[in-house]
DNA sequence: GCCGTTTTCGGCCCGACTGTTTTCAGTCG
């Protein structure tokens, strides 16, 4: 972990530990920590490279945090933190876990039943012991047990990977769309912003009547229980995970989706901003008074606000509302922008599932200008071509470019980095492909400073063009490699070598955060490939373009969004 | 704890829901 991921994870700490010592939530000081974890993690600098004045520059970290930064890195710990670490050990933090335990109950529960842990909070319920605190009842007791009870499913800091979320998501929006009375439904929330995983489905419906709608909604069959359902709205869990439901009428679309999208913090800069002009913004609207200032559409509100319009991607407050204001958004890639897909299986390959002339025909029909066949290299066992096979895939290729005199086919390759950064074939061999992609699909685990060296002799290697998912990373299921990104970014900036960012919603490589840190430099550029191996995964080339959005990545730096002929000429 | 085209002190987003309460505290998003 780099040293900015390690401050960050300590002020988290600190944040949280805060919370339980303030006995509130939203304490000052808790929102400031919180702020400054955020600071740190995006931060595009080494801060343990800063000293105090510099740290204190970074805009949410003041004296204070600086201090305790430098106190972190110089001797691994923070005096403050480890007093509060003592006083709230990790067995006691986790009652925090419980929904419904909040700082204030968990204090309590402490100070009146001398409760330190989940297990003896279950057992104090089994008792009945909860009912006889002041400010508690039988039924808070009972609710705390149930949520015990799905600690397992719906406990707070449980989240799913973005595909599985999108999966869910995708289905209900289909489902409310069909309802009777519906105008639009769209999902919010971190899908609708793209984080890489969700912890719950925010679902907003359009709709003069919400009875009809919510009672359609809980009465699904995929529904396990109701969590609550009103006037306007319904939670539900499924077996995977928790949806909330909102209906709105037509009006009040946008301020109901700014609300409901977040983050969190970016709403509440936008609600200051309100606040500065004398105004209050709400998830009703964008409010004078009783007069309303804009409410229908987004774009209406943030033009109030004197604001560029901002991509949900980009809702974080992490400088975007900054940039909005004074009209430097980045310039973000859309769907419609690309023209090839660079990184493309077929049933040549041992896990490609559509033949070769399908994937050329799909590719064709959606209009791409170019393709890259870049099949798996010899060293990926039972997947990979042997250099027969290479060469009688190239002859069939050939006789295929005839049949599509608009669509530039390569004949690539997708090389794997070894454990020490040769690639398959040999200098030779691997001049005769037009285009060749690198990538780690073997020994994940090795040390930083090894996966650095690998990954930057490939890089160095004069045949190829771009790596592949750079971290190897499979969201929920498999971390990155350890890597240098900083020395990775210099390496490709000296050799001209392109970053990819595979769209395939398992992997979203390069992650996003690492893409917010490339994007301080000008001389990195990027492709947006799918790594289709069927006919219908062309269609995943959106997660690329998403995941580069909320990476920041301008249009300007992406490779295959260039027409042809000047994708050719920057080829070589 | 942080911050300042009204401020170096005095603010810090907004509302719904729940449960235990006769007016509010806590949690959540």
């Amino acid at each position: 972990m780099r040293s900015n991921d390690l401050v960050a994870a300590a002020l988290a700490r600190l944040a949280l530990l805060t919370q339980l010592e303030e006995g509130s939530p939203q304490s000052f000081r808790t929102r400031a920590y919180e702020r400054a974890v955020d600071a740190v993690r995006l931060f595009p600098i080494d801060v343990s490279t800063l000293d105090v004045s510099e740290l204190r520059a970074i805009d949410g970290v003041g004296d204070s945090t600086a201090k305790k930064i430098r106190e972190f890195v110089d001797t691994g710990h923070i005096q403050v933190l480890d007093e509060l670490s003592a006083r709230y050990p990790d067995r006691f933090v986790a009652l925090l876990q419980v929904p419904g335990v909040g700082p204030r109950t968990a204090i309590t529960l402490r100070h009146e039943l001398g409760i330190e842990s989940v297990d003896q909070l279950r057992d104090a319920v089994t008792a009945e012991q909860l009912r006889e605190l002041p400010g508690f009842g039988a039924k808070t007791e009972e609710k705390i047990g149930k949520a015990i009870d799905r600690l397992g499913l719906a406990g707070k800091d449980r989240r799913l990977p973005i595909g599985k979320a999108l999966r869910i998501a995708e289905a209900i929006v289909d489902r409310l769309a069909s309802i009777d009375g519906v105008n639009a439904v769209r999902y919010c929330g971190s899908l609708r912003r793209f984080r890489d995983t969700i912890a719950d489905v925010d679902v907003l419906v359009v709709a003069e009547e919400p009875d009809p709608i919510v009672e359609a909604f809980v009465a699904d069959p995929s529904v396990r229980e109701t969590l609550g359902a009103g006037a306007g709205g319904a939670s539900v869990t499924t077996d995977d995970m928790q949806i909330d439901l909102r209906v709105v009428p037509p009006d009040q679309f946008g301020s109901a989706s700014l609300y409901f999208t977040g983050a969190k913090a970016h709403n509440i800069a936008l609600r200051q901003r309100a606040i500065d002009r004398g105004w209050l913004l709400n998830e009703y609207g964008l409010m004078d008074g009783d007069t309303v200032v804009a409410s229908a559409t987004e774009e209406e509100i943030y033009r109030a606000l004197d604001l560029d319009f901002i991509s949900p991607e980009l809702r974080e407050d992490v400088g975007e509302i900054e940039a909005a204001a004074e009209g430097s958004l980045p310039d973000l890639v859309r769907v419609e922008d690309i023209r090839g897909d660079l990184h493309v299986h077929s049933t040549w390959s041992g896990d490609g599932r559509s033949s070769l002339e399908d994937m050329i025909g799909a590719a064709a029909t959606r209009g791409l200008e170019y393709i890259a066949i870049t099949e798996h290299g010899e060293d990926l066992s039972i997947n990979g071509l042997s250099r027969e096979t290479v060469i009688e895939e190239r002859g069939q290729i050939e006789e295929i470019r005839a049949r599509y005199p608009n669509l530039v086919i390569l004949h690539g390759a997708e090389l794997n980095i070894g454990r020490d950064g040769d690639v398959d074939y040999d200098a030779e061999f691997l001049a005769e492909f037009d285009w060749c992609v690198a990538s780690v699909h073997s020994h994940f685990d090795l040390p930083m400073a090894r996966q650095t060296d690998r990954v930057i002799k490939a890089v160095a290697n004069p045949a190829i063009n771009v790596i592949g998912h750079l971290t190897g990373r499979r969201i929920g299921r498999r971390p990155g490699i350890e890597i240098d990104f900083d020395a990775v970014l210099d390496a490709v900036a000296d050799t001209g070598t392109a970053l990819e960012i595979n769209s395939h919603i398992d992997r979203l490589d390069v992650p996003a955060d690492l893409l917010m840190r490339a994007r301080r430099r000008d001389d990195v550029v990027f492709t947006i490939s799918t790594d289709a191996h069927h006919t219908t995964e062309f269609a995943n080339i959106k997660w690329g373009v998403s995941n580069s959005r909320r990476g920041w990545v301008e249009r300007s730096r992406v490779v295959n969004i260039r027409p042809v002929h000047e994708f050719l000429t920057w080829l070589g």
